[in-house]
DNA sequence: ATATCGTTTAACTGTTTTGTTAAACTAAAC
DNA sequence: GTTTAGTTTAACAAAACAGTTAAACGATAT
């Protein structure tokens, strides 16, 4: 960062109005305005005048917050990162059985979506450009692999393969599986947008469906052979 | 196209070396080289002098066969989605019992996909911008659905729950599900192979695998509960 | 042999975009 | 009231890049 000390807008990043709606200060609106460009247009596609215009400022004030759009990019996807580790992490910290895990998981996963889709879609965009960016932080994440939400997920299906309470499956193709069926809805809803017009009408109601069908279908998947359905 | 006759190089696009290999011509190697480019970098990201250099000839040369990048881009993607529809189609021309028709189909899908890895990230990429040349194709697409792999399996699936060989669930979201299944592990694939650095030493090994954990995954999810596991 | 056409070289135009800078304005803080 | 720092305006420099053009070269077909 360089000096910005807000003495015009107040410090926490955030004014109160007059009625008491918090509106965003010109930090946040910008990481959001940056966001939403970035995630559609991806990093070159990306203009600062865009961006500036999104968060209602000009260039100048942009790069007087960000000097360079590469910068920006960087703070943020970290932001997004982050948000996004810890926004999965809670969904797994009570252990039960295996399939009520898998299902808080799965719907915690697909709502964290839901609600952050540009940030998914930017993540993607990541992935896609070989990801230099992604790359070194998730080298980062290694590190502490249990704070990483996917990475525990898998041990915990490795857990009940040993366990028996599923199939004798592959945990990490498994989790492959998993992950691909709550993102990539989100990433071809372009597609799915064409041939099922009735999707866009009320996305809330496709997302619900959505978490129930990933978890039905996973769990009929994998459970083992000699268990019944009745609880 | 423009008046390119090919007077020095042959005229089928490719010149048969003396050793008897066929390497290609010059305006498969802009396309080979546009698809890779594109691919990485996306439309924006992607520099006219990088695809030339791939392709090993100048900008000049490169604007003498396509007059612009944007016409460039859509050659290519036009190339590539023909060629993603018509590979695909074939696995679905023979009805047999639903198990056998959806193991085909994930597995020509699967295998599409790992001969095609760079088209694949093309067509992603579409679909997180917006995709306004993937969505007129897929516009177009949508007159004849018949000749459309997705829509067919979606109906094969359709049909199957209809004759009761599956479980009772949604075609819609279980078609979603599968297309995720099978695209979704090489966008992944910067991801994975932190995680799982083993992925790359033998990737074949790891697409098979792959193959088979979809297949049977799913099946064992949409079978109904009434049928034996034995043949 | 000559016209043809793919190909190269090299220079150039023009636009877009980034990033910088200086000056002036504004509202809060002291 | 002066300071402080966020904000605007306007103009600018520099680089990157797309796209064009003209001249020359080389292999091929006729």
């Amino acid at each position: 960062m360089h000096g910005v000390m807000e003495a015009h807008a107040p410090a926490g990043s955030s004014s109160r109005d007059a009625d008491g709606t918090t509106e965003p200060g010109t930090e946040q609106r910008i990481f959001d305005a940056a966001l939403h460009v970035f995630s559609n247009k991806g990093q070159d596609g990306a203009r600062m005048q865009e961006i500036a215009d999104h968060a209602k400022i000009n260039r100048a004030l942009l790069h007087y917050y960000f000097r360079s759009k590469a910068q920006l990019y960087e703070a943020v996807f970290a932001h997004g990162f982050e948000q996004f580790v810890s926004g999965l992490t809670p969904s797994l910290r009570e252990e039960r059985g295996f399939e009520e895990t898998l299902g808080t998981f799965v719907r915690g996963y697909i709502d964290y979506l839901h609600g952050h889709q540009e940030m998914a879609r930017l993540m993607l965009n990541e992935c896609l450009c070989g990801g230099p960016v992604l790359t070194s932080y998730l080298e980062r994440a290694k590190e502490n692999p249990e704070g990483f939400p996917a990475l525990v997920m898998e041990d915990r299906i490795r857990a009940a393969v040993a366990a028996g309470e599923v199939r004798p499956i592959d945990s990490e193709q498994t989790m492959l599986t998993i992950v691909s069926a709550c993102i990539f809805p989100f990433v071809a809803l372009p597609t799915v947008r064409i041939f099922h017009p009735e999707v866009e009408d009320d996305f809330d109601a496709f997302v619900e469906e959505r978490k129930r069908h990933v978890v039905d279908l996973l769990l009929r998947g994998l459970r083992p052979d000699d268990t019944g359905a009745a609880p």
